[in-house]
DNA sequence: CGCAATTAAATTGTGCACAATATATATTTT
DNA sequence: AAAATATATATTGTGCACAATTTAATTGCG
């Protein structure tokens, strides 16, 4: 059977009208971090391991610096992380928390819980999704036919 | 048992990460179409229907004029679409394919399928994993909490 | 050593998303 | 009918994404 043009067929748009929504969420439980939703990410990954080069951020969640450089510069504008030059490579940027960037952590804590809740899906639902998902990602950015894309 | 800030925990980051890998697989797709992928998110709505309204239009792509309206300026600069205000109320604005834009379909046609086979994934696999993603969008965004959200 | 090649970030430019506001038209109320 | 209200789109401003280029530092090679 051949794939059509419809847009309620289409994986691709349930895939970016989830994300966005989720987004949505996230923006309401992240206002009062003062975070958007990429600082989030970026954010959850320092929390895990702190002191992070701009690429070793960017391997993990799959960003280049030039979408990370300006979102570091504001999470350093707001006093929460400190960028500064690697000495034995001068070319990396260390990232890496200041207090109250560590401090935040304590309020982001309930966050994914309250997420949860709001899917009203049970959580072995969501580990399951989200397994489909990291799956489909893999697929996707290991094909062959996508030699040379970002990052 | 409690949710964690670890990202590879994170449902928000599984779906973020496929919606960005979809969009780059499109993006390939879509060069020699000269369209975007919210451009061609536009033209499946169209091509299914046309001539409707800016408001319309972002019912079924759940996004507000201040998307739309640049992004169909573009498609009207590209000679796909006319954008006129409608006689019987001059407030909303009619999309309307041209004969280019319509003819842009027969181009289009294979991308569906050479999608699907870039996923890697049964065709069913794809409707399964498309109508959970529809549901948990559904739940997102029906969320009382939610209420006065875009669009 | 000296220089080409490589690597890491930053910069530049385009196109979304989306909040907030503005503008213009239509409808309702008084 | 005039004023108030509502509706539809457009505009403005911020913050991503991402391609392409630039800058600066390091590594490798002759």
């Amino acid at each position: 059977m051949k794939a059509t043009l419809r847009l309620d067929d289409q994986l691709c748009f349930a895939l970016y009208a989830a994300s966005r929504a989720m987004t949505a969420t996230y923006r309401r439980l992240l206002e009062e971090l003062g975070l958007t939703y990429p600082q989030y990410l970026a954010m959850l990954v320092l929390w895990e391991r702190d002191s992070l080069t701009v690429g070793e951020l960017g391997e993990q969640l799959l960003l280049d610096s030039g979408t990370l450089t300006p979102l570091l510069k504001r999470l350093e504008s707001a006093g929460l992380v400190s960028r500064v030059r690697r000495p034995e490579d001068e070319r990396s940027v260390l990232i890496t928390l200041t207090d109250a960037g560590r401090a935040l952590r304590d309020k982001a804590n309930p966050i994914p819980d309250q997420l949860l809740c709001q899917t009203g899906m049970a959580p072995e639902d969501v580990i399951q999704l989200r397994e489909e998902l990291k799956t489909l990602t893999a697929r996707l950015v290991t094909d062959t036919s996508n030699e040379g894309n970002t990052p």
